[in-house]
DNA sequence: GAAAGTCAAGAGCACTGCTCTCTACCACGA
DNA sequence: TCGTGGTAGAGAGCAGTGCTCTTGACTTTC
């Protein structure tokens, strides 16, 4: 839930907290939560440009100033819905892939994928801040990074159990040597994957991502009636692409 | 260049225009473009935020409140801004697509998307406007329509070309009724397609905006090194699941 | 030439992020 | 136990925003 990552933003020195806490350092945190449960309730109902450090310190019940003790801009008050948002999908996607039975790698790969939609669907929000237009002085914080690995790592454990048992065949894709030299850092990430299942997956996610905000930002008005049928039509292409035709 | 519309925007009843341009319709004309002009400099250097009423104002040498009469509100400028952008990148895309040979259909394809990205990349303000989070109160105006089916005309002429001289297999991919039914407007834009491969044509469209939106977000730090190689690695996936292996 | 319509200008309202100073207060060390 | 230093909130203020309303000048039209 981010919150301890941002009260270090603000306390910086570690040196204060080896004493644990203090009533004033409680207090603190607890402040600091209820100013992100502010947000977080602002930014959802009204979206980012509701993110008003003036109108949250109203709700809060304290002077917009006093706010800056506890979050030195907003910038980086969003950065912590921001990561909080990261943690939240990355929740959903998780327990949305852990329902069906370990085998089905098909429905494991549609659990990740609607848990990823109905998330969107119903924070529209959030999922603006993560995949929407960037802050434009903002740049993704450390504090992101495991979250986002937390959610490829659903996708990558799909592949690798398929991979395991055999289901899966690593060499559905041709890729150029170029092309994995591209792939890097991935690779380095996963290193017992092979570049051309792990170029797959990351496309695949790409595609999710881009069906997800097509949807969401409007671009399938005239085009798609009904949105939900076709998301789970693009689901079933990209498992046939990934683990092969369903039997 | 959207600019008439802009200006009907504001003009309202059509009835004054009969008489075609007096002196003052072609000052009227001639600042909306200007203020247009700023605005799209504005938007190019500094993004969405840049686009300020007052500072536009600044610019063009007259007084914050007199923009009114040219633009209703701040939404409407940004309005015009998008119809721009969506021009722009129909543009962009048309030319691309139109430098092979018409017999060639995977470098008609590479030049639409190599095109796209391009663009994308020298414009990721106008990207973000079109593809990225939509602003708050705003939603497509009509105006917005044509040139997105410019765009669109361009990738299903590059299927249809393909059907009708047999390079492409309509039947490439199976579609159930519900998933055709639910296709219904798009089927109704291009009725002489077969809906499988509409389907087909509006998947990659979709990977394709979601493959710039991802570079051009950042979503590919930490995952991607060199991301034009990669794109490239896309882009030939792609042609390869809507035109076939390459010869 | 007078009436009608159009325009820029200016003042003003309600916001925004952010900085600065001032005064309480609380926890800690001597 | 009493100072003292760091932390807290409060308030004023700056520069900027979108937007509205009134006022006076101008142009077009009859």
């Amino acid at each position: 839930m981010a919150r301890s990552q941002a009260h270090d933003a603000v306390g910086g020195d570690e040196g204060h907290e080896r004493k644990a806490d203090g009533v004033r350092s409680r207090v603190r945190t607890e402040l600091t939560n209820e100013i992100l449960t502010v947000a977080k309730h602002h930014l959802a109902t009204q979206g980012p440009t509701g993110v008003a450090l003036r109108a949250i310190a109203r709700d809060v019940g304290m002077v917009s100033s006093a706010i800056y003790r506890y979050f030195p801009s907003r910038d980086d008050l969003l950065t912590a819905l921001i990561v909080d948002a990261y943690e939240d999908l990355a929740d959903a996607i998780e327990s949305g892939e852990r329902k069906p039975r370990r085998s089905d790698l098909r429905a494991r790969w549609f659990g990740a994928g609607r848990a990823l939609r109905q998330w969107a669907i119903d924070h529209p929000h959030e999922f603006s801040l993560i995949y929407g237009t960037p802050i434009p002085g903002y740049q993704a914080p450390e504090a992101t990074i495991a979250p986002v690995l937390r959610a490829s790592d659903v996708m990558v454990g799909i592949l690798r159990d398929g991979l395991s048992t055999g289901a899966i065949d690593a060499k559905c894709v041709t890729l150029t040597a170029a092309s994995s030299r591209a792939l890097a850092p991935m690779r380095g990430t996963y290193p017992d994957m092979p570049a051309e299942l792990l170029a797959r997956g990351f496309s695949a996610w790409i595609n999710l991502i881009g069906l997800v905000s097509f949807e969401l930002f409007g671009h399938m008005n005239n085009v798609v009636e009904n949105t939900g049928v076709f998301f789970e039509h693009e689901l079933s292409r990209l498992a046939g692409d990934m683990l092969g035709q369903p039997s």
